[in-house]
DNA sequence: CGATATGTTGAAAAAAGTCAATGGCAGTGG
DNA sequence: CCACTGCCATTGACTTTTTTCAACATATCG
């Protein structure tokens, strides 16, 4: 959990207009000048892989944007068993649920390198206030939150669909839209992602790469470049 | 889809203050004073089972408050097959995602007879510009969808846990807590929230009826009686 | 009464889990 | 430098669970 980096450029958000073009960003909904004078104090920190965000149950006090890298949530079934529900990707949300709860319901860890912005839920509870159009962007991130773990549900869960299907289902969902890579998840992980053991999760990605759907990088062994077409045949079920 | 029913009386509002109870009423965060006064025609009507309330991708006009019954919401996996993704319970809000896309994601279908009341989108959009505080309570709505689907995903599907332990937390997660009584919904319905196949959910369902887990009411066939204290055990995976 | 939809049950096949062994790679310390 | 260790991924053999296919029961409704 060590900060790699502090960027102080974002104090006083002077930059949190640019911040993935206002359309997509935390702060759409908010005039450009009335961001510039939020009395809202910004990080944008690096963080090293596998740093924990946050608890589950712990006191919510920041939430985070991400601005580059993924993070996976957990959740504990009934029996304790760990689950992976949901990836952030750049744009997405972390904690945002402190803002009602006042607590996380999820574990957020860092797959890879991350940089994203913490900003505390106080000062997002009176921009909340102040600002009624900044509650509909919220709003947009709860909305989006719940389709994409709606499509996880139907998607990602048994019935007629063998684990082969659901993994391609997976994989083209857990994919960067613009370079077609795909990061390469532990076992553990895309096993706690599916719903299967390791060892179901290991033999079908190595059969998916005998099968060259998936290549993994000469340059960067933490990714993989994907067949997308083929893996959408597969994710269809064939 | 045929109406049985609609109550005048709550015409203008009249009575929206007496829904639910203040706290968990829809309009909670707008004071009592303003609800009476908001220009917003609301329909209380009835269905029978298996009406539909609204279809997939459909344009979104209205939102439904349910006051009693419950409601299945259907999504369509990559492959087009049907799963049933939520259940929704009186206080719950059916088609809430048509307020920011414009059109519905699911397919709403009632479950034994509802009551619901019904309220047009562009009104409750107005509501939400000029009442800051419900979009607070929106924002909950949204909240609770969310944690709900992420209960679902992570407590029914595959790893380590037996379709049988899965249906004994889908079946608690179904009773109804006042009194302890479950919807006995066909094991079609069973099959689609579970992800099983019809014969499993039916040999399940079978068996816990052998084992006097489950319990047909005499007076109304609809519905079981549980013995909640073993299906906690066996949901915990014993 | 027959007709259709829904639920139950059995037997065989397929899928996934479990257990166990092996291989590769990175880091550590002699 | 090299042996040693720990961690992760892979693979095989066997077991268990679930699906599939089929038959049959039960109920409702004209």
């Amino acid at each position: 959990m060590e900060k790699l980096r502090t960027c102080t450029a974002w104090r006083n958000n002077v930059n949190c207009l640019a911040c993935d073009g206002r359309e997509n960003s935390f702060f759409a909904g908010i005039s450009p000048n009335a961001v510039a004078t939020l009395h809202l104090d910004v990080d944008n920190t690096g963080f090293p892989s596998d740093s924990i965000l946050y608890q589950s149950g712990t006191r919510a006090e920041s939430l985070w944007i991400l601005r580059t890298g993924v993070v996976k949530l957990i959740a504990s079934s009934w029996d304790g068993e760990p689950r992976i529900i949901r990836i952030l990707k750049p744009g997405d949300v972390a904690g945002i649920e402190g803002l009602l709860a006042g607590q996380y319901a999820h574990t957020a860890i860092t797959v890879g390198t991350v940089h994203a912005c913490r900003a505390p839920i106080k000062a997002i509870r009176q921009v909340c206030l102040e600002h009624a159009g900044f509650q509909w962007s919220l709003m947009q991130k709860w909305q989006s939150a719940l389709s994409e773990t709606e499509q996880w549900l139907v998607d990602m869960t048994s019935t007629g669909a063998s684990a082969r299907v659901r993994m391609a289902r997976l994989l083209l969902l857990l994919r960067d839209r613009e370079s077609n890579r795909i990061h390469n998840f532990s076992r553990e992980d895309l096993g706690l992602m599916l719903g299967t053991t390791i060892e179901t999760a290991s033999r079908i990605i190595a059969s998916f790469l005998r099968e060259r759907l998936l290549v993994r990088r000469e340059a960067d062994q933490r990714f993989y470049d994907a067949d997308i077409v083929r893996l959408e045949m597969i994710a269809q079920g064939h």
